[in-house]
DNA sequence: AATCTGGTGACACTAAAATGACAACGCATT
DNA sequence: AATGCGTTGTCATTTTAGTGTCACCAGATT
């Protein structure tokens, strides 16, 4: 499941107009109804982050967030809490809880994203080093290579090669540059060998079809096409 | 036997849902069908907290809650009654008898875990810091290996290699990082000594048929797959 | 047609990891 | 101090996976 950020809010108006400019800045947005169908989406994942109307009808908005406190897998969520004005006076509460930012309705959504990639930042995990590029995602961190997020194996150079490519979208590489930044410039190798690698790499890509996207530039060396 | 919660209930779908959802949350269950198998369970130790069905074959839900109640042995247990919706009215009946907590089914595995550890933590036990991955579970306050379970012997260094893997589940490391990691920055020690500790540490897996979780990448070094 | 450039399969070779053995060490017991 | 036991780091050897090169082919370019 991609990064994504819940909302949970019951009125549809403001619930839309979350959405609408939460997506409109680059974020997946999943909307809850209630805290209970809230709960429900966090079974099958974890957000980024989570967006909570203080009043809800059920279970209200910082018994939401005090749940999701008190569990080891959401302890550490960041929660932005939507109050009305009238209820500033229990910032303080929902501070308590450990909210760890609040926005006032009514709210300016450029405030709002503001505050969003303010908390992502502040919060934000260091270790995602993954690059993805057309459904295939390179993870860095656990050097692993997915497409169409299932796990497909790789070998060293291929891997290497392939992060090269990845990192330089649609830029093309001649032979002596792509030796150069994957096998290093101390070694020497055949220029002809850049060709076997980029055989090899497109044929762990093949099995999913996305062996087109490395490219032949011909009289020159190889691109990747995103 | 290690801590562990048991959980009472006769229908299978249920059980499975329930071990897997609290099993994640790196607690160890152990299954009873019925109240007369609860019982047995419970004379070979007790546990940290039991889950109950309402509705049992044979004895049900709330005698053997009774029951507890009444024996000094199980007195202070945390009980938490699962419930169908139409069960509700009860639910007096049951606080009466000295439930916990009870959850309504259907119920969401995220929020019966929280109120595991609300109560757990409500009735002081401190929850031990312990790590768990697929049926593997590192306890770091009593510096003990479980594998479903069982108690498995496990060297020093073996078990803070193991320790490094499970805090970063995923994530490949090379053989200085792990070096710099488990061994410490001042100590010299070859780097194909950690391939001699992981396949020390894959021998302390193998009997359970979990060694293959700790997964060689080549050309770079090894990583825990979960 | 002649030539150039890249694709491709085969293969010998090499680097990397798994494994088994062992000597040295720390530590508790005697 | 001597003994025994479990643990540790290193090395030699085996096993496995990945690498570079080449020869040959096909399509593009002249």
């Amino acid at each position: 499941m991609p990064p994504y950020i819940l909302v949970v809010e019951d009125e549809p108006d403001i619930r839309e107009l979350l959405d609408f400019s939460i997506s409109r800045s680059g974020f997946s947005v999943i909307e809850a109804e209630t805290a209970e169908d809230a709960l429900k989406v966090l079974d099958r994942g974890t957000p980024e982050l989570i967006i909570i109307d203080w009043m809800l009808p059920g279970m209200d908005g910082i018994d939401l967030a005090k749940q999701l406190r008190a569990d080891e897998l959401t302890k550490e969520l960041p929660i932005i809490m939507l109050t009305a004005r009238g209820e500033e006076a229990d910032k303080l509460r929902s501070f308590e809880v450990g909210i760890d930012d609040y926005v006032t309705k009514p709210f300016s959504p450029k405030e709002l994203v503001a505050r969003i990639k303010a908390l992502l930042r502040r919060t934000g995990k260091p270790e995602d080093n993954t690059l993805s590029v057309a459904g295939i995602k390179l993870d860095l961190s656990s050097h692993r290579l997915y497409i169409n997020d299932k796990d497909v194996t790789i070998g060293p150079t291929e891997f290497k090669l392939l992060e090269l490519f990845m990192r330089n979208p649609n830029r093309a590489f001649d032979r002596s540059q792509m030796l150069d930044r994957v096998w290093g410039r101390s070694v020497y190798v055949e220029e002809r060998t850049v060709d076997v690698h980029v055989l090899r790499l497109r044929k762990v890509l093949k099995p999913s079809g996305r062996d087109h996207i490395i490219e032949t530039v011909r009289g020159l060396g190889y691109r990747l096409a995103a």
